[in-house]
Parts: structure tokens; sequence; C-alpha cells
DNA sequence: CGAGTGACCGCAA
DNA sequence: ATTGCGGCCACTC
């Protein structure tokens, strides 16, 4: 695949767009899945500079915590999520291990 | 073009 | 589970 010609934000853009429903990523693997597993700041960045149409509910911490600065706080991300059949504790945290999605690496 | 910013990550106590 | 510290790199102004 030809994908090396996109930049750093198109690659973020691709990889959140093809989130699938109910499914969840961190910003540490959809860094890493854009070439730079250490550019976790900058998916959060591309997120808050652009970007708006792309499913960041989706993209959460690794810790499973919820991004702080989300438009309308944590609790509408998590409403969000929920409505994703995503189950969230009262603190605001996901069950990461169980909602974490990969490219589909499954045959 | 320079400097600051940021929705993070990892480890350690 | 929480808190604190440092580092990292692309984006905006």
């Amino acid at each position: 695949m030809m994908n090396k010609n996109l930049s750093f934000s198109e690659k973020v853009n691709y990889v959140v767009r093809n989130i699938p429903f109910g499914r969840i990523m961190t910003y540490g693997q959809v860094a890493a899945l854009a070439g730079n597993p250490r550019a976790a700041r900058i998916v959060g960045g591309i997120a808050h500079y652009g970007d708006s149409d792309l499913p960041w509910h989706r993209v959460v911490n690794k810790n499973g915590g919820l991004a702080s600065g989300y438009p309308g706080g944590r609790i509408e991300h998590k409403i969000v999520l929920s409505a994703e059949g995503v189950h969230i504790s009262e603190l605001g945290y996901v069950a990461v291990d169980e909602y974490i999605w990969w490219p589909d690496l499954s045959l």
C-alpha cells in the first residue's frame, strides 16, 4: 500500500475513521499505525485542532480514561461511548482490554 | 520561520 | 486505582 504519501494527520484521519462501531482505540495505537508510536500527543493535537468529522469519541488513552478536552467534557464522551454499546465505569473509565480494536488481522 | 501547544505514554512511589 | 515527572513529535499562530 502506498500510504507513505499521506501526512501524519492524514494517516490518523484514516485510522480513526475506520474504527468500527462499538470499538475503541488508544491514542498511542493510532499514532503507531500512523507511523509514530511516540506521537500519541500529536493525535490528540490533531483531534483538538481539526478533523472534527472523525469519531474521536472512540479514541481513548491507554489507561481507558476518556479524553479530558472532549467537547462537552468527559460526560459527553461517556454518553456517546455508552451509546455505542461500550460499558463505562462511573469514574469515566472504559475496559480497554475488551473494546480495544486493531485492524482486521483476523483472517 | 520560531516558539508554544496538546484530547498522551511510560514508569515509579 | 491515583499522583507526579519527563519526553516525545506534529500542528497552529
